[in-house]
DNA sequence: AATTATCTACGAATATAATCGTAGTTCGTG
DNA sequence: CACGAACTACGATTATATTCGTAGATAATT
C-alpha cells in the first residue's frame, strides 16, 4: 500500500470519520478549513483511486468513495516511518519528546500510564 | 526556519552528532547506508545553505558545514507538524499509538513513566 | 611543468505533489 | 426538447525534492 501524501491523508481522515462520501461532500468539509477548488479535490481523489488508497461505488451520476486501508494500520505505518527518519527509530525518544514540553492533560497522562502498566505486565 | 526535507534531515542528524563536517565526510557517512553521488550531497548541502539550515566556514579548498538550528527544537517542530497532520493534534493519541504495538523495552517504559510522574507533580 | 585529485558552482533531468481550467456527459426541470 | 446544474476525465501549470553531469578552479603529486 502506497504512502498517502499530506493532502491525501487529510481526505483519508475525513473518509475514516465520515464513512463513504462523494467528492462534493469531501470538498465541502475541506472548504470549511481552507480554500480549495472542487476539481482539485476531485483530481486528488482520482489519483488516490489509481494508487489504490480508496475504492469507489457508482451512485447516480457520480461516485461514493471509501478508504481502503484502515485508520490504525495506516497511521502506524506513517508513525514508524516518522520515528525512523526523525528519532533514529527510537520510539521512546519520540514519546519523551512528545510528552516533554506539551500541554497534555492529567487525564491523558493517566491513560498513558495505564497503558504502560498494562504493557509491563505482559 | 524552513522545514528540512527528508534528505536534508538525514544530513542534519549527521551534523548534530558529528559536529562540523565537510561535504566529503557527510557523503562518506551516507555512502555507508546507501548509494549517493558526491555532487548529490554537495548540491543538497548547498541548498541547505541557501535555506539557512546550515552555516559554513571556509577551510582550505572547501568548507566545513554546521547545523544552525539545534536538534531538539527542530525535532519538536517536525513532531508538532506530524501530530497535527496525522493525529488531529492529539499528543496522547500519538503516544498511545507509538507505545501500543511496539517493542519498547521495560527500561524505556520505566523512563517514560518517570517523566509522566514528574509532569503530573508540576 | 604537467597530471591528477579535490572542491565548488551551475544547470539539467526526473519525479511527485498540488492546483485548477476546460470539455464533455448525464440528469432534472421548465 | 432545451437549459442549467452536477459530475467526470484530461491535461497543463507550478512548486519542491532529488539526482547527477560538466566545467572550472585550486592544490598536491610526480
Amino acid at each position: 500500500m502506497k504512502k498517502p501524501s499530506e493532502a491525501e491523508l487529510e481526505i483519508l481522515q475525513l473518509l475514516w470519520t465520515q464513512g463513504g462520501s462523494t467528492v462534493r461532500e469531501i470538498n465541502q468539509k475541506l472548504q470549511s478549513l481552507r480554500v480549495v477548488g472542487y476539481t482539485t479535490t476531485l483530481k486528488t481523489m482520482q489519483i488516490m483511486y489509481q494508487k489504490g488508497l480508496v475504492k469507489r461505488k457508482a451512485e447516480g451520476r457520480g461516485h461514493i468513495y471509501y478508504a481502503i486501508a484502515n485508520e490504525e494500520s495506516t497511521k502506524k505505518g506513517l508513525l514508524n516511518e516518522f520515528i525512523k527518519a526523525t528519532f533514529q527509530g527510537s520510539t521512546s525518544k519520540l514519546v519523551m519528546q512528545a510528552l516533554g514540553g506539551s500541554k497534555t492533560t492529567k487525564e491523558e497522562l493517566e491513560e498513558i500510564k495505564k497503558l504502560i502498566n498494562k504493557l509491563e505486565n505482559q
